[in-house]
DNA sequence: TCAATATAGTTGACAAGGAAACTATAGCGA
DNA sequence: TCGCTATAGTTTCCTTGTCAACTATATTGA
């Protein structure tokens, strides 16, 4: 007998996961903004500065999509490239003041969206499962993994 | 205070679940095939056969999408495309005799990386984490949800 | 009956990421 | 010091999806 799609785990997560995401990307839309770049702009939010390569890691993209992605921030002025002049290999990203103007009202849509999403578990079965994916996380040595 | 991605049960959920399928990817490339094309695979695997609007309902994609999947999959030989005799807009879809013998390998590829990415969590974990997504699936009338 | 509309499927333009090749610079070691 | 190798970023090509326009066929109702 051949198991069903709906016998996996995983295709249970795929679809909640992909839905969570596919909300939010609309909600973001408004402030013509996509996930990725909300990524990039909260990760740069908190530090002066990061080496794009940095941001590849973090984000878990290639140095490629990275380089597009940033592309597309300092086309829409939210982002800000600089050579580095330590190293004259590398750059150095960093918000700009519109970019970091813009970050509050993305994490109000990011935390609107949670709330909504989630709103049918319980506090406790939200932390159950943040515990379990993060056991997961560990147990499989995740660090940070593609958005496709 | 901006809120960490990481305070998001969206971000936990993304980034296991996308671990799960970029895994699942990888198995599935050993026998040439897509996730899409699996699930496409294993949706015609109990029906006779199937009209692609429906298949695209059923996937969360667009008729676009399955049109071209459709395309690949008959070009591999997995899947056979007739017209419809009582009517003349529409297809139907239906497994080779390739593609179903295709299926039984892929659903152990399917067992194997469920298993092999929820293996730290204990049964009751797993049950209890596949009941809270299908609570959301029922809270928010998910019927499928695109795999982008 | 037949025009208006709805549905099925395909196609073309575009978006966004990956892989790999490519350029430039750093840094190591004989 | 100089050549080898490693690292930073960019670019090109490919894949796979969406969206919207398009063709063809069905269906509906005045």
């Amino acid at each position: 007998m051949i198991p069903a799609l709906t016998d996996h785990l995983g295709y249970w997560l795929r679809l909640v996961s992909n839905h969570v995401s596919h909300r939010f990307a609309r909600l973001l839309d408004a402030k013509g903004v996509t996930v990725a770049e909300w990524v990039v702009l909260r990760e740069l939010h908190d530090v002066p500065s990061l080496a794009p390569s940095r941001l590849a890691e973090r984000m878990g993209m290639t140095r490629g999509a990275i380089s597009k992605l940033a592309d597309r921030l300092i086309a829409k002025s939210l982002v800000d490239r600089q050579d580095n002049p330590d190293d004259g290999r590398g750059h150095s990203l960093a918000l700009t003041p519109a970019g970091r103007r813009l970050v509050p009202a993305l994490a109000r849509l990011a935390d609107a969206n949670d709330a909504a999403c989630f709103k049918s578990l319980t506090p406790r079965e939200r932390a159950s499962i943040e515990a379990a994916m993060r056991k997961i996380v560990a147990a499989r040595g995740l660090k940070n993994i593609p958005t496709t």
